[in-house]
DNA sequence: TAGATTGTTAATCGATTAACAATC
DNA sequence: TAGATTGTTAATCGATTAACAATC
C-alpha cells in the first residue's frame, strides 16, 4: 500500500480547515464550496482543493463539500477521532495552563498525569490531575499507556528528561523547552518555542516601522 | 532606499540561528564556518549563507563568521536590541506563565502590565507586574507606550479586545486565542495556536503508527 | 438537461541546494 | 602564497496557482 508523502505545509493547514469547518457547523451551514471557504479563510480555492485531494475526494461536483462529513474526515486524518493519553512534565504555570485547557480533551487528548521535581507541587491536584514526582515517570507511562508528553520544563533539564521519555517508550514529545531535542526517528517532536515566536513578532514590528518611515519620507 | 522583501521562511529561521549562536558564545567559540554551523543545526551550509546574505555580508572568506558579531547583528535584524513594551491581556495560567518567564526581558521585551476582567485577580501583583481591570486598557497603553499585547483570553472575547487594542494604537498582537483576528494592515498579528500544534503532533504520531504497521506487514 | 463545482493536470512561482569565482 | 570559506549565480526541487475536462 503505497502512501504518498504529505508535505508539512499541507499538514499544518489541516487544523485550520478543521477550525473553520467547526465554526460553519455552529452556524448551521450544511454545505460549502471551495470558493466560499476560500473567501472566509483568505486562501485560494485551488489550494483548498489540492490540499484535500491529498487524502481523497471529499467533495462532489456541482455541490461542493458537506461540512459535517468533511469535518469528520479531517478529524480522522489528524487522528483526533482517537484518544491520546498525555502527561505534562513540569507543573509550573505553563504546565498548569495546559492542564486547565479543557478543549484538548474534546479533541481526544486526555491528560492522565503531571510531573514535577518541586516537593511543594507534588501531591497537588489540578482539575482532577495529580502532580507526581518525576521519579515515578517510567512506571506511570507504562501503566497508563501514555503516548504523548508535554515538556514544560527549563531547557537545562529537557534533554535528560527527553532521554528518559524515549526509553520509557513515549511516542511523541510536545516540546516547550527552548532547545532542540535529539530523539530516534520513530519519536515525534513538535516544538513550541515561544521566545522564537516573539522574536518573529519583533522583526515584523520593526520592519513595519521602517516601512512607515520610508513612506513618510518619500510620499508626504 | 529599496528594501528587498525577505521571505517568511527566512525570518522564521533567524531566531534559531540566534539561539545557536548564543550557545556557541557560552561555549567560548569565537568563529564558525557555515559548514560547522550546518552540522550542528542540521540545515545546509548553503541555506545558512543564503539566509544571512539577505541582510548583508557578515562573514569573511577563508575565516567564517565571528560568533559574537553575528549574534549582535541578528539581534539588530530581529529588533531585540531595542526595548519593546508589552502588556498581557488575560491573567490566567497562560498569562501568568508568560509574565513569569524572565528570559523575555533579557531580549528587550518588558512586561509593563497585565489585564483581566476577573475581580479576584485585579490588584494582584506577579513578579512586580500589577493585574489591572481591562477598563483601564486604553489609558494604560497610551501612558506607557505599549507596542505589543499578548492576548491570552478565550476566543469569544478576543476580537472585541483586539478591536480595542487597535484603536488604542497597539502595533502588534501576540495572539494565543484560537481564532483569526481581523486587524488593519499596519498591525502585526503573530499567532500561537496551541491546539493546532497538538493536532499536527497527533497527525504525525498516527502516520508514524501507520508506517510501522505497513513495515511490520511487509518486511517481517 | 444546464449550471455548478470538483478533481486533476499543467504552468508558474518561490525556495532550497549546488557550484564556483571572488577574496580573505 | 596556498588554503579555506564566503558571497552569489545557476540549477533543481517543491509548492502554489491557474485552467479545464469530468461529473454531479
Amino acid at each position: 500500500m503505497e502512501r504518498k508523502e504529505i508535505s508539512k505545509a499541507v499538514i499544518s493547514r489541516l487544523p485550520r480547515y478543521y477550525r473553520y469547518l467547526g465554526e460553519l457547523i455552529e452556524e448551521g451551514v450544511e454545505r460549502i464550496s471551495s470558493n466560499e471557504l476560500s473567501a472566509r479563510m483568505k486562501v485560494t480555492a485551488s489550494q483548498i482543493r489540492q490540499d484535500l485531494n491529498n487524502f481523497g475526494g471529499f467533495g462532489q461536483q456541482g455541490y461542493g463539500y458537506n461540512v459535517k462529513y468533511l469535518y469528520a474526515e479531517i478529524a480522522k486524518i489528524l487522528g483526533i477521532d482517537q484518544q491520546h493519553n498525555l502527561i505534562i512534565i513540569g507543573a509550573g504555570n505553563l504546565g498548569q495552563a495546559i492542564a486547565n485547557y479543557t478543549n484538548f480533551e474534546r479533541r481526544g487528548f486526555v491528560i492522565k498525569g503531571m510531573f514535577d521535581i518541586n516537593p511543594k507541587l507534588i501531591g497537588l491536584v489540578i482539575r482532577g490531575i495529580e502532580i507526581r514526582s518525576v521519579d515515578d515517570l517510567e512506571f506511570f507511562i507504562k501503566e497508563n499507556e501514555i503516548q504523548i508528553a508535554a515538556l514544560t520544563i527549563p531547557k537545562t533539564k529537557a534533554s535528560e528528561i527527553a532521554d528518559r521519555l524515549v526509553k520509557a517508550g513515549i511516542k511523541a514529545i510536545w516540546n516547550f523547552a527552548h532547545t532542540d531535542l535529539v530523539v530516534p526517528d520513530d519519536v515525534v517532536v513538535e516544538n513550541v518555542h515561544l521566545s522564537e515566536s516573539l522574536m518573529r513578532l519583533s522583526y515584523r514590528v520593526c520592519s513595519m516601522n521602517d516601512q512607515a518611515e520610508i513612506e513618510g519620507k518619500t510620499s508626504k
